[in-house]
DNA sequence: CGAGTTTGACCTGCGC
DNA sequence: GCGCAGGTCAAACTCG
C-alpha cells in the first residue's frame, strides 16, 4: 500500500517535471525561431555588404573613385546597445581612438565625446559618440572622414601593452563590432551588455539540447552559438569588414 | 615618464 | 553685429 503510494508520488513528480519540460520546450522553441530570424537578419545585413563592398572595389579597380550609387555621402551613424550603467562612450569598432574633446548638446543631456583616429599618425577620420534621446542605452556614433591605413595596422594595438586608457587590454580584438545604419535605412542596434547574466539561458538551451534535440539539430544549434558567440575569428573578421565598410562608405 | 583623458577656454558658423 | 551652439585646442591631470 505504502509502496503504492509511493509510486503515485513519484508518477507525480514525474508529470509535474515533465510539466516544466514542456513548457521550457515550448519557450526555447520560441527562443529558436527568434534567434534564427535575427540569423536571417544579419546574413541579409552581411550580404548587402558585400555587394557594396564590391561595386566599391570594382569602382577603384576602374581608375576613379566613384561614389556608390547606394552608398550614402553622409556621415556614417552608427547604433550601440550598451550597459546603461557603462558612463565611458566608447564604441569599440576595432580602430584605436583618441578623445579630444566632450561637449554637453542643447538637444541632449547626455554629453558628447569627441575622438580622433590615433592607429596611423595622418589618419583624420573623427567620431562623435552621444548617447541616445530616446535610449540612454544606446550610444550614437556618428563617423567622419576616411581611414588612410588598414585595420589590419591595429595588430599594433591588440598586442601592445600601451593600449588605450580604459579599455581593457585585449578588448579591440575581441570586441564584436557595431552595426551601420545611415539615415536612409532602419538603424540596427548591437547589444553588448552580453554579460555572464545570460548564462542561465545557455545553460537551459544546453538542457534543452540534450533532452529534446536530435543529434544533427544540436550540431546546428551548437555551430550557430559557437560562430557567434565564441568564436574570435568570427568577430575579427566580422569588425575588419565593417571596418572596411566605414573606410569605403564615409 | 609617456600616452591618454578631462575640461574650461577659445574659435567658427549660422540665424536673427 | 550679437548671441548661441557645436567643434576644437591645450594645459592639467591620471594612470600604468
Amino acid at each position: 500500500m505504502e509502496a503504492h503510494s509511493t509510486c503515485e508520488r513519484k508518477e507525480e513528480t514525474l508529470r509535474a517535471e515533465v510539466k516544466l519540460l514542456e513548457r521550457d520546450n515550448e519557450a526555447l522553441r520560441l527562443m529558436l525561431e527568434v534567434m534564427n530570424k535575427k540569423l536571417d537578419t544579419l546574413q541579409s545585413h552581411l550580404q548587402e555588404m558585400k555587394e557594396g563592398q564590391m561595386r566599391i572595389n570594382l569602382n577603384q579597380i576602374n581608375g576613379s573613385i566613384v561614389e556608390a550609387p547606394t552608398v550614402s555621402k553622409k556621415p556614417l551613424q552608427i547604433f550601440v546597445r550598451t550597459d546603461p550603467n557603462d558612463n565611458s562612450l566608447t564604441v569599440k569598432d576595432g580602430y584605436q581612438w583618441r578623445k579630444y574633446g566632450q561637449k554637453v548638446t542643447k538637444d541632449n543631456s547626455s554629453p558628447r565625446a569627441y575622438f580622433r583616429c590615433s592607429m596611423a599618425p595622418g589618419c583624420c577620420v573623427k567620431k562623435k559618440v552621444q548617447r541616445s534621446i530616446r535610449d540612454k542605452s544606446i550610444l550614437v556614433a556618428t563617423y567622419e572622414g576616411e581611414h588612410n591605413h588598414d585595420l589590419h595596422d591595429n595588430s599594433l594595438c591588440q598586442t601592445s601593452s600601451s593600449t588605450t586608457r580604459g579599455i581593457p587590454k585585449g578588448s579591440m580584438a575581441s570586441c564584436p563590432p557595431p552595426v551601420m545604419a545611415d539615415d536612409n535605412s532602419e538603424p540596427v542596434i548591437l547589444d553588448l551588455s552580453l554579460s555572464a547574466s545570460h548564462q542561465p539561458c545557455r545553460r537551459h538551451t544546453e538542457n534543452f539540447d540534450q533532452q529534446y534535440c536530435s543529434p544533427s539539430s544540436q550540431n546546428k544549434i551548437q555551430e550557430f552559438v559557437d560562430s557567434l558567440v565564441k568564436d574570435p575569428n568570427f568577430t575579427v573578421a566580422l569588425a575588419e569588414a565593417v571596418a572596411r565598410s566605414i573606410t569605403n562608405q564615409t
